[in-house]
DNA sequence: CGATTGAACAGTTTATATATTAGTCAGGCT
DNA sequence: AGCCTGACTAATATATAAACTGTTCAATCG
């Protein structure tokens, strides 16, 4: 609930904000149309946000927010292993990710233009996400399905291994369902992947580091 | 080799133009430069050519067929196991496509004008690559390190989840250091996931349609 | 007569002028 | 006082004109 720290002013001017750049794209919503929907001065918009990047980027806050809060009731569900909530995780991931930018040139705009500008923006909710991966995967460490040591460090790859399907770029090229199957080949790999270091649980840095080179 | 089928004439305007597509880049060359590095008029190189793009296009198409050559030698590699040769594969491309692009803007708004008009090229390339990997997963099937039944729907797997790492637009973002060390990472779980396919050989559409939803 | 040219055309890019907008702040309002 | 306004400015964006470039093809060359 980010907005909660909010002015009620502030968060009337994000709503104002937020519906302008959705119907109409954050370039062509200018400051003086915010405030004008909410009955004030353009200059007084400056008293509850120092820019209009900052706002955009409380939308996209906001979104994250809704998002990771999304993903999150797929720790909840009840009667999923471990392995299937990972499945879950991205395959929602990549579900909400294809449903906002498909179709939807504005929001891929307003998350091009604040990612070109504020890239931490970006990193901040990749590690939100990836919070929410990591618990996940200390449930299967917690009930044995898996055995890993490194939490952080295999969220990241997993995220990386994923990345083709949370990509936006890459969203227009191909149908949904496609991507899904072949995002689901992807996870059945991984998942063998995982269940082999359980069976094999003296795998850890050194048997990696031996496998290469 | 895809220039054997060109006539010389059509090679030295492959090579002029591929000179100045390079250094100054690809838009900022003009037909008429082309023209005048070959002691020819501008109009002449339409009987070798039937646009400009079509001179990209064959560049990249020499290109392309240099880096699967290139990939090819991780096949031959002597004293190497199958699972080596599909991280030193995907270590490869990885590195040829970092070199390229990064710290090159030339290459990359070439590359990036030719697919946005001829998407067709990029998924060829995929998929000349995409043959060599096969052949190295097939390799791991002879010699029973493997067991892929499907093995293009597998090459396909590996692409996608080597997508990160193959995707020139994010290379600026990070060091290569850090990225070819994640790209382990995914490697590492990738083969694990293989491993354990190997030992259960059971596995094939059913086992992994069954462990999903 | 086939191979080549370069002027001509249509489409696009660049350069320039005009208009709009993000952000500031001295003053007015409550 | 504290909150708000709206004219103002620097910077950005749009619109318009000029220049250029990809492509064609009738005329020329060998």
């Amino acid at each position: 609930m980010p907005t909660t720290n909010l002015d009620e002013t502030a968060r009337q001017i994000l709503a104002a904000a937020s519906r302008r750049f959705l119907h109409y794209g954050y370039k062509k919503t200018t400051m003086s149309e915010i405030a004008d929907d909410c009955n004030m001065s353009s200059g007084n918009l400056y008293r509850y946000f120092p820019s209009k990047l900052d706002i955009a980027e409380m939308f996209v806050r906001v979104l994250r927010g809704e998002q990771v809060a999304n993903l999150r009731t797929v720790l909840d569900a009840p009667g999923r292993t471990p392995a299937q909530k990972v499945r879950d995780f991205f395959l929602l991931k990549f579900k909400l990710a294809y449903e906002r930018f498909h179709d939807n040139a504005k929001a891929f705009e307003l998350s091009s233009a604040l990612i070109l500008e504020r890239p931490k923006v970006a990193l901040e909710w990749e590690n939100a996400e990836g919070r929410v991966l990591g618990e996940i995967l200390a449930e299967g460490n917690a009930d044995g399905s898996f055995a890993i040591d490194d939490v952080p460090a295999i969220t990241k790859i997993l995220q990386n291994a994923a990345y083709r399907f949370t990509s936006p770029a890459v969203f227009h090229e191909t149908d949904e369902e496609v991507l899904a199957a072949e995002l689901n080949g992807v996870i059945d790999l991984v998942l063998d992947g995982f269940a082999w270091r359980s069976a094999h649980r003296d795998h850890g840095k050194a048997a990696a580091a031996g496998s290469r080179s």
